[in-house]
DNA sequence: CGGCGTTTTGAGAGAGCTCAACATCGGTGG
DNA sequence: CCACCGATGTTGAGCTCTCTCAAAACGCCG
């Protein structure tokens, strides 16, 4: 589940960072454990969840390839939830000592930060509003319109439908559906990893 | 649409802030406007949204009372987007240079913003996470396995049942019904302004 | 050429949405 | 004190849309 795109962490605090691989099903950390840092999920799935009072596992989220996970344990001496690969996965901790040192050292790399958290915040509550259009070719629309290129027509398609359509909350089957659907209307065109907007005729 | 409850900038910077009152339709800023600094909806809705190549709006987020908007907007000398009173509103201002000041000034208030923009995003991941889940009760369930208190049984309600629904992204009817059936199937006790998870029977 | 994953298309069922009607509860004003 | 009113809460019934399960065509890579 892509989240966001860029990740620019300090070039320092990045040589201070540290690979490592999971297993399928290995345990990133646990709730209480002393939290080390964040983590950039390299590769893989990461699974954030809590365990409620009956045991049973609460997914609180599904963290893909360029996410970042963990951003509050910077702030807090332990996490507050299990971390659990949910594929065979690499990720890449932070430290958040040297994170924070980092900081402390440099302001605009404190602001670069904040910044990074407030973008990845708005998009987020984008992607939340989206879920909140019942039908596909809705959230479909909505997506496209906001991920255009210059032009205002051209989105680039960043993966498979088959993520799209995960991206958007849809099964793939629906996505590919609608895509048929707005192609005939004349709304969109397809081309190999684009799709473009048509003119909408005015009323 | 609340996200989340605690605000807490620091009490210097609120005394600079600057309480301003909308009427519905009334326009708070628009993209490309000099960005003043975020705001708090104190009451009402704003509504932010994006105009699209075609001309149409596409709503980016929906906030009310509590929440914060635009905070991005402290790391860009304009915004991105159109900000509009769904109703009368009232807003809270807190203007970018005062709140940027303070963090250089003091360095835990920083942080501490850092902090609320890092919690913010994990419950919005969490929301996000949450709208996968299609059926009424899934949800339902994951939002009260989530927002117990201490004891882990009892959730209260921070709102009417109307808003929960909004929150969980269900018709209210739907809600209703859901919580029937789960208090029919002694899953749940419902009193007023609170529900209490029962005893799971174990298997 | 032989898999494997993506892309398509088909058909059926279920779940929530919408529209509608009614009950309930405060609050307001006569 | 009571009648009225608006918003919340509640229940009913049909409809639409997506999900799910299935199967087949396609494209890429070893």
């Amino acid at each position: 589940m892509k989240t966001s795109d860029a990740l620019q962490l300090p070039p320092r605090v990045r040589a201070l960072s540290v690979e490592r691989s999971l297993r399928r099903g290995e345990v990133l950390f646990r709730r209480d454990d002393a939290a080390l840092g964040l983590y950039e999920i390299v590769g893989g799935h990461i699974r954030l969840s809590r365990v409620d009072a009956d045991g049973r596992e609460v997914i609180l989220h599904s963290a893909g390839p360029g996410d970042l996970v963990a951003e509050a344990s910077l702030f807090s001496p332990n996490y507050h939830c299990d971390a659990i690969a949910l594929t065979d996965a690499r990720v890449r901790l932070y430290p958040k000592r040297a994170l924070l040192a980092d900081f402390r050292r440099d302001r605009r790399a404190a602001d670069a930060f904040m910044a990074m958290l407030a973008r990845e915040l708005m998009a987020l509550r984008t992607r939340l509003e989206q879920r909140n259009l019942r039908s596909a070719s809705a959230r479909l629309e909505h997506h496209l319109a906001l991920n255009t290129e210059a032009d205002g027509r051209t989105v680039i398609l960043r993966g498979t439908i088959k993520d799209l359509a995960a991206e958007l909350g849809l099964s793939h089957e629906a996505l590919y559906r609608t895509l048929n659907k707005m192609e005939s209307a004349g709304k969109i065109a397809r081309a190999k990893g684009t799709i473009t907007l048509e003119k909408r005729t005015l009323l």
